[in-house]
DNA sequence: TGACGCCTACGACACTTGTAGTAGGTTCGC
DNA sequence: GCGAACCTACTACAAGTGTCGTAGGCGTCA
């Protein structure tokens, strides 16, 4: 399941409050995107469809709850990532967070945490 | 600069070897793809549009080479995933990995392989 | 010098994404 | 019961992407 830039806008809402009316869901991401109620709407419909959300109809009112986890969809763009960058190698991704000259000193100290917390992993298996 | 999935498999290509002509690309990603010679022609031209590609032409042939690194181009795509999955911040990807329990025993080797490389860099420095 | 084959440039078309407008049903307050 | 406000469903349209086909130019070998 692929979800564009957009669409993880309205997933997030959704996965930190749900379920959720559209009216609700636009008040959520209207001051950051600017978009339009219908917009919204729209979104959420087509996310719908595409099986990322289920909706309920409550008296005349769509309310929409997610379908699958923000687990499974981050798990899914990481894949994503992988396999077009990396070549499908975490070990890749790692390996180029490591070096990125870019990553700010706070980002570098997360890896490093990250190489110790799997270190400690690995010891223990 | 952002690339699509298929224009990912062309740069991969011409980061490999450069310059290429489109025929010498076509002939490295046709196996994999499928793609049909005008296919490539297209995304080629239209790489070479958005900037991430240069072409010359020698006699009546385009030779195209790489006008981004692969390393930009990634650290471009990591922290588009970053911003749409993970709010932006390393840190919840460095989670993520770390309780991914999707990853596959081989990728768990690829990242020890390299926990033990990072551990012999870091001794030396 | 003419045919064959390769090359480029351009156009095309369907699908996805971003972004909304409009029309027509419903509900709630007066 | 009526109008204002709100909701959904449908339609639209431009840009980006995936995927070619065709036309027309040029070089090469017989």
């Amino acid at each position: 399941m692929h979800l564009s830039e957009a669409e993880w806008k309205l997933m997030h809402a959704l996965w930190e409050t749900a379920p959720r009316s559209a009216r609700d869901v636009h008040g959520a991401v209207a001051e950051e995107t600017g978009w339009a109620y219908t917009t919204v709407k729209t979104m959420l419909d087509r996310l719908v469809e595409k099986g990322a959300l289920r909706s309920k109809m409550r008296s005349n009112q769509s309310f929409y709850s997610p379908s699958v986890t923000q687990q499974d969809a981050r798990t899914t763009a990481l894949r994503a990532l992988l396999d077009r960058a990396f070549g499908g190698a975490l070990g890749g991704l790692v390996a180029h967070m490591a070096d990125d000259d870019e990553l700010s000193a706070k980002e570098r100290t997360e890896v490093e945490a990250l190489l110790t917390r799997l270190e400690q992993r690995r010891k223990k298996t």
